[in-house]
DNA sequence: AAGCCGGGGAA
DNA sequence: TTCCCAGGCTT
C-alpha cells in the first residue's frame, strides 16, 4: 500500500472513530427502513437538521409508511410541507411514493442505480439511501463532504462545477473503510456539520488536523472553492385580497415559478412601477382596493421580493376573474400557502 | 453549464 | 449584509 492510500484509509477510520463518540442521536439514524431514511433525506436537502427535524416528525406521524403517503393528496402533502421551502421536493416525493406503491409493490428499490431513477432522488440522495438502508458501498457527496474533503486533501477544484463532483466521489470512496459505507457516510457529513464547519472550524480539537492540508497551510477559509455566485433580483408583488361574505378569493400557482402548487390571492405584479396603485384586471379597474400592509421584504436565495397587500370587498354583481375561487376561512386553513400569505392571514384577518 | 427553486440561522 | 445548509430539475 502506497503512502497516499495509507493516508486516506487512516483518514476514513479516524472519521468513523470520531463519529462513534460525537454523533447526534437523530431519529432517522435509528432505523434501516428505507422509507424514513428517504423521507429524512428529502426533507434535509439544502436544509439544516434543526429546521427539518420537526417536519420529519410531523410527516412520520401523518404518513407512517409509503402507503399512507401515496394515499394522501398532493395538497395535503404540500400543506404539511408549508414553510420548509423548495416545494418541488414535496411534489416529487409524493409522486415517488405513488411510483413505489404502483410500480414496485410498495417495496423500495434497493440499489443506487434504481434509486436515482426516482423523482426527486439525485446522486446524493440515491447514495444516502443505498448506503444507509442497504449497505451499498457508494459515497455520498453533499455540501459537508465537499468542505471536509477539499480542506483535508487541499482540493481547489470549483465545487460549483458539476464535473468536479466525480473527483470528490473518488476521494470519498478511497477514504471509505471497506464494509462501513453507512457509518462512514454518516461520519463524514456529521464531521462537516459539527467539527469542520464553514466558518471557524474547530481545528484545535480536530482528530485529523496533523494531516489536514487546510490546517497545515492555514487555508480553511479558502476551501472549498466556490466561484459561481447567484445574483439576487428584485421583484415587486402586489396582492389584492378580494372578499365577499366572509370568504376570500384565492388561486393556485400553476406556472413554473416560485411557490408552484401553493395558493395565494389575486396578484398584480408591477415591473417598472413597483408601488401602488397597481393596475387591476379590466373587470375590476373601476374599484379602488384599500391598502393594508407592505411593501414587506421577503428574501429567497435568488430573489428579493417586495410584497404589499390591499383589500377589496367585491359586490355580488361582479364576477370573479377566472383563475380565482372563493374559499371560507375554514377551507383556507387547509390550503398550502407560502409563508408571506400565511403571515398576512394571521396578522390582518 | 447555468438558471431556478425557500426559508432560516450564524457571524 | 453574506454565506450556506444531509440538492435536484429544467433548459
Amino acid at each position: 500500500m502506497n503512502t497516499q492510500a495509507t493516508l486516506t484509509a487512516h483518514f476514513g477510520y479516524k472519521l468513523v472513530d470520531w463519529y462513534q463518540s460525537n454523533s447526534r442521536d437523530l431519529p432517522w439514524r435509528r432505523t434501516r427502513d428505507p422509507y424514513p431514511i428517504w423521507l429524512s433525506e428529502v426533507i434535509l436537502q439544502q436544509t439544516r437538521v434543526v429546521q427539518g427535524r420537526p417536519y420529519y416528525e410531523r410527516f412520520m406521524q401523518a404518513f407512517p409508511d409509503i402507503h399512507a403517503l401515496a394515499a394522501a393528496s398532493e395538497k395535503e402533502v404540500l400543506a404539511l410541507w408549508q414553510g420548509l421551502g423548495y416545494y418541488s421536493r414535496a411534489r416529487n416525493m409524493h409522486a415517488t411514493a405513488r411510483t413505489i406503491v404502483l410500480e414496485y409493490g410498495g417495496k423500495f428499490p434497493a440499489s443506487y442505480r434504481e434509486l436515482i431513477g426516482l423523482r426527486g432522488v439525485g446522486d446524493y440522495t440515491a447514495s444516502a439511501i443505498a448506503s444507509f438502508a442497504f449497505d451499498e458501498q457508494t459515497p455520498v457527496v453533499d455540501g459537508n463532504v465537499f468542505r471536509v474533503l477539499s480542506r483535508y486533501y487541499g482540493i481547489f477544484e470549483d465545487i460549483a462545477n458539476p464535473a468536479s463532483r466525480n473527483l470528490f466521489k473518488k476521494a470519498a470512496a478511497m477514504a471509505m473503510p471497506p464494509g462501513q459505507a453507512a457509518t462512514f457516510n454518516q461520519a463524514i457529513m456529521e464531521f462537516g456539520a459539527l467539527q469542520c464547519t464553514p466558518v471557524s472550524p474547530l481545528c484545535p480539537s480536530c482528530p485529523v488536523n496533523s494531516t489536514c492540508y487546510a490546517f497545515r497551510h492555514e487555508a480553511q477559509s479558502m476551501l472549498p472553492v466556490k466561484n459561481k455566485k447567484t445574483q439576487v433580483k428584485e421583484r415587486h408583488i402586489h396582492y389584492v385580497v378580494l372578499c365577499r361574505n366572509g370568504s376570500i378569493a384565492m388561486k393556485e400557482r400553476t406556472g413554473k415559478d416560485i411557490w408552484e402548487g401553493l395558493f395565494d390571492f389575486l396578484e398584480v405584479e408591477a415591473g417598472a412601477a413597483p408601488d401602488w396603485p397597481a393596475v387591476l384586471p379590466e373587470d375590476l379597474a373601476r374599484f379602488s382596493p384599500t391598502p393594508v400592509s407592505g411593501p414587506a421584504k421577503h428574501l429567497l436565495t435568488h430573489r428579493r421580493l417586495l410584497i404589499s397587500f390591499s383589500m377589496l370587498e367585491l359586490p355580488e354583481t361582479v364576477s370573479l376573474p377566472a383563475e380565482l375561487q372563493w374559499y371560507t376561512p375554514g377551507e383556507i386553513k387547509e390550503l398550502p400557502k407560502p409563508l408571506p400569505i400565511n403571515r398576512f392571514l394571521k396578522d390582518f384577518l
